[in-house]
DNA sequence: ATTTTTTTACGACAATTGTCGTAGTAGCGG
DNA sequence: CCGCTACTACGACAATTGTCGTAAAAAAAT
């Protein structure tokens, strides 16, 4: 079966997060979102929505007047890609090395160490 | 203290690993280690380097006949920001997401799993 | 010293990204 | 129907990336 690996750009995957959380969604909404956050113009958002359609990672649905729009792409998968991209190309592959960095020192509080520790006990 | 955040491209992080590495090194070595990999030419190396270091994210130093680079920066704070930034932008700040992806089943082998929690335990 | 081989310096390009502006279109309030 | 408003379609742009090619300069070989 065909591997598809789909790594989003940053402004993407800011906008894919938010689809994936309210789809089928219209791009006012994903706007109104991210415009929360920073400064962004409504166009701007529309127009990286309609190249993220034009790669086939969304798709559209006409409802009534608006766009609506869902991904194509689980959100796992592409979360997969990013983590594996940067275990490889930052960390030779060492998830151990990448671990340190990930929850090294004052980054990540006690009580999510412990939770991830809890996590590891049953993954083994 | 100016935080300088820097994070590099694909291509860039691949070089200055090697940089890391070896460091003081000249264009030659760095590309032969990635030449085994890929087929990429002399001038796309040597340009990058030059790139990388207009940006003040590696030094010069004029050897005999060679020029040597050497990197400005801590492997460890570039890693670092790296790791922050798909944490918060890919896993809206939880660890515990991002861990679950990072050493989600079938990535990780057991014994780095084994190794991943050791770790842990010593940071609890 | 001349030629040959390395290396470095530049500039060029196409593709991608992030951001808008403008203009066309479609629905809705009257 | 008419016009106003909300959306969408497009195109434009500057910056960044990844890759080279060519030319100039420096070292090494003869």
């Amino acid at each position: 079966m065909t591997e598809k690996t789909y790594r989003p750009s940053e402004a993407e995957l800011e906008i894919l997060n938010i689809i994936w959380e309210l789809e089928p969604v219209a791009v006012r909404d994903v706007h109104a979102r991210i415009a929360v956050v920073r400064d962004i113009g409504y166009t701007t958002i529309l127009k990286q929505i309609q190249r993220l359609t034009e790669k086939g990672v969304l798709e559209k649905q006409i409802d009534g007047g608006v766009h609506l729009y869902r991904s194509t792409v689980k959100a796992a998968d592409v979360k997969q890609q990013l983590m594996d991209k940067v275990l490889q190309t930052a960390f030779g592959g060492s998830a151990l090395d990448m671990a340190m960095y990930a929850f090294g020192r004052d980054k990540v509080s006690p009580d999510e160490l412990k939770a991830i520790k809890t996590w590891l006990d049953n993954q083994l």
